[in-house]
DNA sequence: CAAGAAAGTTAGTTGAAACTAACTTTCTTT
DNA sequence: AAAGAAAGTTAGTTTCAACTAACTTTCTTG
């Protein structure tokens, strides 16, 4: 079986931040990943030492670091899990602020099969633009 | 203004499950709470000293506590919210275990605008049963 | 190409919240 | 009422993931 994967949410901050980065900019360097994550360099350089050595990323001192198969898989998950909650509360009418925080917060502890479910519901309600706008004006009256 | 809170997920927790225990026992000692949160005793006093200094609780030392007007209301508004979470993952059929799981992890990370607009949503989707009915099959077949 | 700036690293510290071990207080049972 | 059990407390330790300060490497530019 594949090694067990027990990644904080620390770590899934940082393996999203670092795609977002690959994808964006086509590189992540440490201080692009300490700005982004609002953390220190000295930070980022020791957790991107430990996920090295945890086989998620590949680092050469001083020079740069790139995702292995089993970080990228690992963060495309990640990545996946945030934009599918960010869709659902926008769906809901959230403000835009309101939701990055709380997806940035929840995103570590939902399971598979919720998602799946948050997934369908979503799906869904797409259909029902009549449903969403009782939701939304039903939530702004409160 | 009322002083500044500052909870934290394992604040939110001890106060939960202490309001928790008091309506289903009566009282919650630190054994109670220890057991229930599935941590050491120590671990317990030393929290329930800092919620008592906090304001959220008064502690006399070996012989019992009571939340404050303040941890009470707090307690409340956490337990609330555990609730209408509880409720809504319910909705789409999920199993008992995830959704304890799930919302165990992410209540501490919900804000009350996205509260809001979840429960309207749980109001909402009460009255569709057919559009329920999809969510769940959906959510099965993948 | 040398010097200063930017980026990166190391070492040691901090704070939150858990832990264990040893001790004290309270409760229970005879 | 005394002894043993249960509950509670204290002191000190651990882990995670941040931090600062000091240092090294790499980049940039005159």
């Amino acid at each position: 079986m594949p090694t067990e994967r027990h990644t904080s949410a620390a770590v899934e901050d940082y393996l999203e931040r670092i795609l977002e980065l690959i994808n964006t900019k086509g590189y992540a360097r440490v201080v692009d990943i300490a700005q982004s994550l609002k953390i220190s360099q000295a930070s980022v350089t020791n957790m991107i030492q430990r996920l090295d050595t945890e086989g998620l990323l590949k680092y050469e001192k001083y020079r740069g670091l790139a995702l292995t198969t089993a970080g990228e898989a690992l963060a495309l998950n990640i990545t996946r899990r945030h934009q599918l909650l960010t869709d659902f509360l926008k769906l809901l009418g959230l403000d835009d602020e309101v939701i990055y925080h709380d997806v940035e917060g929840m995103e570590h502890h939902i399971s598979p099969p919720t998602l799946r479910a948050i997934e369908a519901l979503t799906q869904q309600l797409q259909r029902q633009p009549a449903l969403l706008a009782k939701v939304r004006k039903q939530t702004d009256e409160n």
